[in-house]
Formats: structure tokens, sequence, C-alpha cells
RNA sequence: CAUAAAAGUCGCCUUAUCGCUAUCCAUAACCAAUGGAUGGAGGAAAGUCCGGACACCAUAGAGAAUUGUAGCGGUUAACAGCCGUCAUCACACUUUAGUGUGAGAGGACAAGUGCAACAGAAAGCAAGUACAGGUAAUGCUGUAGUGAAAACAGGUAAACUCUACGAGGUGCAAUGUUACGUAUAUUGGAGUGUCUGCAUUAGCAGAUAAAGAGUACUCGCUCAAGUCUUCAAGGGGUGAACAGCUAAAGUUAGUUAGUAAUAGCUAAUUCAGAUAAAUGAUAAGGAUUUUCUACUUUUUGUAGAGAAUACAAAAUCCGGCUUAUAGACUUUUUUUAAAU
RNA sequence: CGGGGUGUAGCGUAGCCCGGUUAUCGCGCCACGUUUGGGACGUGGAGGCCGCAGGUUCGAAUCCUGCCACCCCGA
């Protein structure tokens, strides 16, 4: 199923994590940050992904959960737009910066650019 | 009918498309993948302020220290919670003794220590103002004045303290299992004890680790109790997976006992288990509230457009407490208006 | 999940343990003096519900209880 974004698609990992933060290069369009790197790993999809939301800009568990689980909708409606064009293994950490909450629409506009300027970057 | 207060209940719904998570079933086949079925946040899940269950630590034992509670009775697994009730205090009414409403951290100052601004003669090893009375004489007696409190067994313990009762510590990142094996590992050195052999004043070699004494170590401290001790080298599994983990002091309904908290009985029922952390997104329609415009003689109502639908997310599990909360509903009481 | 600390004038602080005058000090602010003017200096002054709400007490920044905000620590 190609929106599919089950658990085998997320990043859990922690060593990963640490060193996608550490190696990984970042891009951003507001209020969205990628930070990307390519690294082989077990999963059987070729990305393995997670999303952020800061505690500082978010206090209640509530907003953070709602925009978290956006940022995974908007990332999952975009999948196959992505997989098109990708040959090697990635993991990506999208982190949001914002300090409001935002609307679905414009969310996805940004993904999409986001992913766009992904693309652009590593071909 | 409206209004306010108190107590209690509920706290958006439906459909379509695309998804997430747990369990089960099917596809020969663990995992993965695909399809299907069923379940999937709250009244506070929050704050983490109390109390337990459960687990381990050193048997969970005594004492000091520390800390909590504090009228009486009940309730409970337990509590600083809850229920009932009394002293006391505040307000209202009648009236000088009651009634109603609300509050109610309330043991001891008749053991010791401390504290008391200003005022006042005096605020506690004492001393003694004014007026009156009284005496042989004297603060000997009464009244006044100051003050929150004035010679009275003075006031003050949400001052130290004392009394009674209670509390061992650490928390599910507890704890256990899996991996070739192990963390008190393993290797090397030193000390102590025991055993064996050689030797027989001494000592040497090998094996081994708790039966006695001592030393040393072990809870924050002391005792009791327990354990061979110590130095150096050595750094992987891993902050992995599985268990713990959700059937319980359960939930719903009825009924009996009790003023009540609560308890008993009967029937029905199975109801989240994630881990960078599932329970969602989009679209359409409806419901409730509300703003504007138009129609309507007014109230009311109708139509159209717009806005709003709170507080807030399980993380081992329960019982309370506290705080946040759009809107709707129920009951009781107060006040106002109308009718009889 | 558990533990600790701090909120006092525009800013930084003392006082809190052990309750009692008008709440301390420095910087800053205002006025006046000095100077041709400014700075520096001198003199005087203003500015505080002591984070919020209850309670204990005659009296609370201080003691007790409950909230709010911020900061830190441990596994």
């Amino acid at each position: 199923m190609q929106f599919s974004y089950t658990k085998y698609e997320k990043l859990k990992s922690r060593k990963l994590i640490k060193q996608l933060f550490e190696d990984g290069k970042a891009i951003s369009v507001f209020p969205l940050r990628l930070i990307y790197l390519k690294k082989e790993h077990a999963s059987n999809y070729n990305v393995q992904a997670s999303v952020s939301v800061s505690k500082r800009n978010f206090k209640l568990a509530v907003s953070r959960n709602r925009i978290k689980r956006l940022m995974r909708e908007v990332y999952r409606l975009n999948k196959p737009f992505l997989y098109e064009n990708l040959e090697n293994k990635y993991i990506f950490m999208f982190i949001y910066l914002g300090k409001k909450e935002i609307k679905f629409q414009k969310l996805d506009t940004k993904m999409k650019e986001i992913i766009k300027l992904f693309l652009k970057k590593i071909s």
C-alpha cells in the first residue's frame, strides 16, 4: 500500500538518530526542517522517517500530538512522489520549527516544497 | 415565568475516502507482506499533594534521630480522604435564652525553655499608678486606666517542646528471562582462615572459601544480624527483545441494612496496552450556541451568510484530594412578577 | 517516575531560620545645585498589594495550606 506509514518505516533506533543528528545534512522550508542522511538500514522500506515537535514551543501534550499527527499524515500522502524519484536508502527526521498550530492544507504544500528541494539537492 | 446560589449528571453526532495500533483467522511457511473480523483515551487521563497493591534491597528486628496525624464515633485494603456528631466562632431572627444558616488543623502552657512591637506603673527571678474602702502596719481588698492578653493554675505550641498513635528504604527505568558465558565475571598480585603433602623452632608447594575468634565490609546513624577481604588490568551485549502488562479492593443494573460514608446479596458483562509513544486526516451533512442581513405589527418565528463547539492525551495498577473546563440538562432553596 | 531550588521598586539583591518602626543596599529614574553646555560630583525626592489565594495570630515579606511561573538534578 503506497500511502502506508507503519511502525517498520518509523525511525526508532537511538543509535541511528544520534548518528543522524551528528552527520546528517539539513534543509528547511519554514516551518519545517528536514534532516537527512544516506544510510543502509534493516528496514524493507527505502526511507525510515520520524517527526519531532519541541516541548518548549508547545507546552501541552495535546497540541504536540496534533502537530505530529498532521506531519505524519502529510508525509504519508506525499510518499509516492518521494519514492518515484529515490534509489538509495535514507533516514529522515522532520522537525516543526513554528510556534503556532497550522492548517492541514498549508502544511501539505510546505511538505511538497521540502521534498522537491530534497530531491533537487541529492540529484 | 424569570433570576441567583448549592449539589449532581452529560460533555458533539452521522456517512464516505485514505490511514495507525493490538489480538485472532486465512494465504503450505517464523518474520515480513496482503486480505478479513473484533477492540482502541478522560472526567479530570492533568498536577503529583496524600494513601495502598505489587517488586526488589540486608531476616525487614530494636533504638536514637527525622517526619506525619491530633475533639468524639463510624467507614475502608489504607489514608492527611469520606460520613455523622459535639465544643467553639461568625451572621440573621426572635428575644436574653433559643432557633436557623455557614465555618469548624480542636491533645497539653497544672513539666521545662523561649517570645510579647506600641501603649501601660507593671508583659513575669519582679515591681506597683489613680480613686475608694480597710488595717497596728503593708498591694490587704475593690474599681479605674493601657493593651490582643494584667496577678489569674495569666497569653502564646500553623514557637521549641511534651504526650498518644503511625512511618525501614527504593521504585515498573522495580524485578525476572533470552544472547557461547559472566559483572561478587575473567586474569594477575597481596592479606586472612581451613585442608592436604613435604618438613618438623622456621618454612615451602598445592587445593579451597566460612565451622570458631579477631580484623575489615554491608542500611543515612547505633545495636542486633549477615558476609572472606583488598589492589590492578579489563568495558561488549544495551539504555535490544520478551515477561512484568492489564480479570480487577473491576463495570452496569436491581435489592437489603444503615441518618450517612459504606457494606452485603442477586443478575448481567469482559471493557486500551502504545514505547521518538497507536486511538488520526480530509470532505459532506446534521445538532447546539451566537453575530449580521432580510421578511414578519411586536414577542416569537422563518430564510440566507459568517463564527464558535471547552479543558485537556493513558504510560505498572487502584482509592482519594487539588486545579482547569465552551455548552446542555436535573433537583433543592432564595428573590421578583402575574393569577387564584 | 522521583527529588531540589527561586519569585521583594525598571534591573540586580538584603531581610525570612527565631513574626513587631516608614521593608535594606547598589545601578537606573526625577528635581535642584555646579558648568558656556554635557559628563562626573553634591543635595533632595519618587517608585513596592513582598508571585497569587486562603488560614493561624492582636499583628504575616517572614509561620501553615493550596495554586501559578521559572530554573536545576537523578535513574
